[in-house]
RNA sequence: GCCGGAGUGGCGGAACUGGUAGACGCAGGGGACUCAAAAUCCCCCGAGGCCUAGCCUCACGAGGGUUCGAAUCCCUCCUCCGGCACCA
């Protein structure tokens, strides 16, 4: 008899599994491969609930996966670069890397203390050269089919951490990370041209149903398709310049356009105002847009205003002359920057001209047919566009066209801690890439790191110093770092092949083991990162590495970790930290709770008493196999069909199926109380076994041998000790070899089954009959009972209408007075 | 505003394909063991009512509908969470 000490067994098993190396995967699966993928970490020096969470998530299924005899994945690794690291580095006066290396080591042991199946010899650290290597050769791969271009933009530009961001990182005008409103900057900048790949992206996610609605969604939003058509408005002034081009979705308004606006940043409002009486006052309305903050300038409650330019557009479908305006709700980085308005159709173009005294003509009637559009007049909105468009194409002065909200992705960034851009400026030759014998380009040393605007490698001469791979002549070095979104958007192939220094990956490991058969993380990453990591695998497949469209098969976003309602986070001091609770409870107890309080996509609110009943639990299972251990290893298999060996396969059917086809964790823990109690009452701890019958013995080793199976997944310590004391001692193999057993279907009934009879679809009595027993046989019973009989077959006042029969579960009668 | 998700006991949550609403756990109550306490084990635990060994009525955000039967399907509405949002 020993109580349960988590302390002595999980270290045991964990060193066990380490050198038996019970979880490391083939290079290539043999057809039955399970790819298990968790969001890798940011190594920021402890780990926290979340983690705990997702990666218990994952091994679950991991654990069980391989007990079915896949061949499972199950990798772990670091993503590594970041601006903690150069934050840390200007506070502490460490170098990111140190700084890094440590907090990696520290979290490993964390991570290795939980018990966590991962294949640790895969493991990679996106701030190696091993790694980073290979997102410069992508990034150069990308340079020679157009993927990567230099491109002066305006960009969004936090003044606190001295970098550009890109659009996602923008939340509501403000930086995503310190919260500092962002401003607009004028930037030469590195773009990977995702927009490329927006009908590919869309039309995927119709397709992906394996992906939560919720995230589909938040993708679809962000694409943002909109179907149109540009229109081109010669000016009436300049009838020799080029026209000015719209975009528009509602071409069949345009016979109620009673202004054109543009951009204030549209180039061709420079030449618009020469030698107009307007320009002066323009130019000052222009001046003060561009001093707008980005997220002021794109907020929908900010006040529509404009200037005249003094010039017209003439409306290519009437011919009528209408004022050009500039206006602050028109974008530049959306469509044309230029648009048609209709104040008659929509409530931006009628508070715009609302407040200028512009006029607003309706064209289209209450059914939704266009009126007063001379030829087009009367069709329904729909047809109308089509035609219009059709005709403005035989024209020569419009197209058909589609726009997304996907902008192409911004990756420079004017950081140290990150992968080093493989481009090289030489004043003759242009913009050279670094030659594939050259990579990879290393971080330097020699760097200052003070927080300061630019970029920190410009300040290593040995850097950026270098000479030109063409000509040969001195140039200089890009000194801008990739956004750490590159590092994460395919790491998940480089585990499949970490240590091949000839290519990131082989084609064949790509193909043998994806897509991802289960990616868990949370769903702060349902957009930014899945749409990068799709982008990326359409790039890789296209450059012939082999890769899939859709990296991802099924996607789990687990919910968050909340105490008193809200995040776990150091500033609200409500964080509990995953060490203090594997000291007090254990790996399996904290495993176990994580996984019980709620469903996996839910959030889960940690409860102090919450996880006292889980150890409670534990305690309670270790009790049964610990004493009745000794007593049944020698039992013989079971041959009866007794009550304790019906809940037992019920047991491992549910099990099964909560963690195969559902993920509902939380319901495959409360089976395996059940069962837990179940063999409390069958056969208590105190009572000795011995005196029971050959049977009994039997099936309370089933049940003990079940039990331990079902809590292998979720208990794995535990489960491990228990496997090794009812097989006597250790000469049995480990539990994460077994085979999970099938449930035996023919237990799973009952002999006889309870039937609810009710009346009028009201319960009101049940019957005990044979299993599978025919309706007439049921209404026998009804008969027989005096309540129900009553109810039924009460002679002339009652009539029997209908009955709705379910076999073995449920007789409704229908009766009319 | 548009799009998604969710509303079930004191609490976390079950109820999968329409078929006994509240599994399992927490909190609470009672009992057993104990000199006592802790630990442990067993039982009770939605609300109201009655002719109180039992039975009835109500109850899954609100209201309607479909159905023999609805937490589950349909319609309308309310609330909360999340995403997008001057995107033409």
């Amino acid at each position: 008899m020993a109580d349960y000490n988590p302390g002595s067994i999980e270290p045991k098993w964990q060193r066990i599994w380490d050198e038996k190396r019970s979880f490391a995967a083939p290079d290539l699966p043999d057809g039955r491969g399970f790819y298990c993928l968790e969001m890798l970490p940011y190594p920021s020096g402890r780990i926290h609930m979340g983690h705990v969470r997702n990666y218990s998530i994952g091994d679950v299924v991991a654990r069980f996966k391989k007990m079915r005899g896949l061949q499972v994945m199950h990798p772990m690794g670091w993503d590594s670069f970041g601006m903690p690291a150069e934050n840390a580095a200007i506070q502490r006066g460490l170098h990111p890397r140190e700084w890094t290396e440590s907090n990696i080591v520290d979290m490993r042991t964390q991570l290795k203390k939980m018990g966590f199946a991962y294949d640790w010899s895969r493991e990679i650290a996106s701030h190696r050269p091993d790694y980073y290597r290979w997102n410069q050769w992508l990034f150069i791969r990308m340079f020679e089919r157009g993927l990567a271009y230099r491109s002066l933009r305006l960009v969004n530009w936090c003044p606190q951490c001295a970098t550009v961001l890109a659009n996602e990182q923008v939340e509501q005008g403000a930086c995503w990370r310190c919260g500092t409103p962002v401003v607009q900057k004028s930037l030469d900048q590195w773009f990977f041209r995702i927009s490329r790949y927006a009908d590919e992206l869309l039309a995927d996610l119709d397709r992906m149903p394996g992906w939560p609605e919720k995230v589909l969604t938040m993708q679809r939003n962000w694409i943002g398709r909109s179907e149109g058509a540009f229109v081109d408005f010669r000016i009436a002034e300049q009838p020799e310049a080029d026209p000015i081009r719209v975009f528009t979705t509602r071409i069949d308004t345009i016979f109620g356009a009673t202004f054109l606006a543009l951009a204030p940043g549209h180039p061709v409002v420079r030449s618009l105002l020469e030698a107009s009486e307007g320009r002066a006052a323009a130019e000052a309305f222009i001046a003060a847009e561009r001093a707008v903050p980005v997220g002021e300038r794109l907020s929908a409650e900010r006040e529509k205003t404009g200037v005249t330019t003094g010039r017209h557009a003439v409306n290519p479908f009437t011919g009528e002359k209408i004022p050009i305006w500039i206006a602050n709700f028109v974008l530049m980085e959306y469509g044309t920057g230029a648009i048609m308005g209709v104040p008659g159709h929509d409530e931006r173009d009628a508070e715009f001209a609302g407040r200028y005294g512009l006029p607003s003509v309706p064209v289209i009637d209450a059914e939704g047919r266009t009126i007063d559009s001379g030829r087009f007049s009367g069709l329904p909105c729909e047809r109308a566009r089509g035609v219009m468009t059709q005709w403005a194409n035989d024209n020569g002065f419009g197209e058909a066209s589609v726009q997304f909200r996907l902008k192409d992705w911004g990756i420079s960034r004017q950081r140290y801690w990150g992968t080093p851009i493989p481009m090289i400026h030489c004043a003759g030759c242009g913009i050279v890439p670094v030659p594939d014998a050259d990579l990879p380009v290393l971080l330097p040393d020699d760097v200052s790191i003070t927080g300061a605007g630019g970029s920190p490698l410009e300040s290593s001469p040995s850097f950026a110093n270098t000479t030109c791979p063409k000509c040969s002549s001195p140039a200089r070095r890009d000194t801008d770092t990739m956004d750490t979104f590159v590092d994460s958007s395919w790491y998940f192939y480089r585990y499949l092949d970490p240590r091949n220094d000839k290519a990131p990956f082989r084609p064949e490991v790509a193909r043998g083991w994806f897509p991802i058969d289960l990616y868990i993380g949370g769903i702060t990453h349902a957009i930014l990162h899945l749409m990068y990591a799709r982008f990326f695998s359409m790039v890789m497949r296209d450059i012939g590495l082999g890769t899939p469209g859709e990296p991802v098969a099924n996607l789990l976003t687990q919910g968050m970790v909340l105490k008193g309602g809200t995040a776990m986070s150091k500033s609200r001091g409500n964080v509990v930290a995953p060490d203090e609770m594997i000291e007090k409870y254990g790996a399996d107890v904290t495993r176990l709770f994580v996984l019980f309080a709620a469903p996996p996509e839910r959030d889960l609110e940690w409860s102090e008493s919450g996880i006292d009943g889980l150890h409670r639990f534990a305690r309670r299972a270790w009790r049964l196999l610990d004493a009745h251990a000794p007593a049944i290893v020698d039992a013989p298999a079971p041959s009866g069909s007794g009550e304790m060996r019906r809940r037992t396969h019920q047991t491992l059917a549910r099990v099964t199926d909560d963690i195969d086809r559902r993920l509902h964790l939380n319901t495959a823990i409360s089976a395996i109380m059940e069962l837990v109690n179940a063999i409390y009452l069958f056969a208590p701890p105190e009572e000795p076994i011995a005196s029971r019958s050959a049977e009994d013995r039997a099936a309370l080793k089933e049940a003990l041998e079940t039990l331990t199976i079902c809590l292998g997944p979720f208990a794995p310590h535990m489960a491990e000790e228990a496997w090794s004391m009812l097989g006597g001692g250790a000469h049995r193999g480990l539990l994460v070899d077994h085979r999970w057993p099938e449930a035996d279907a023919r237990l799973l009934t009952l002999e006889e089954v309870t039937i609810v009879v009710q009346v009028n679809g009201k319960v009101r009595g049940r019957v005990e009959v044979p299993q599978g027993a025919a309706e007439t046989l049921v209404m026998e019973a009804v008969r027989r009972n005096e309540r129900l009989a009553s109810m039924v077959f009460a002679g002339e006042s009652v009539r029997v209408v209908k009955t709705v029969f379910v076999p073995d579960k449920l007789l409704n009668v229908v009766v009319a007075p």
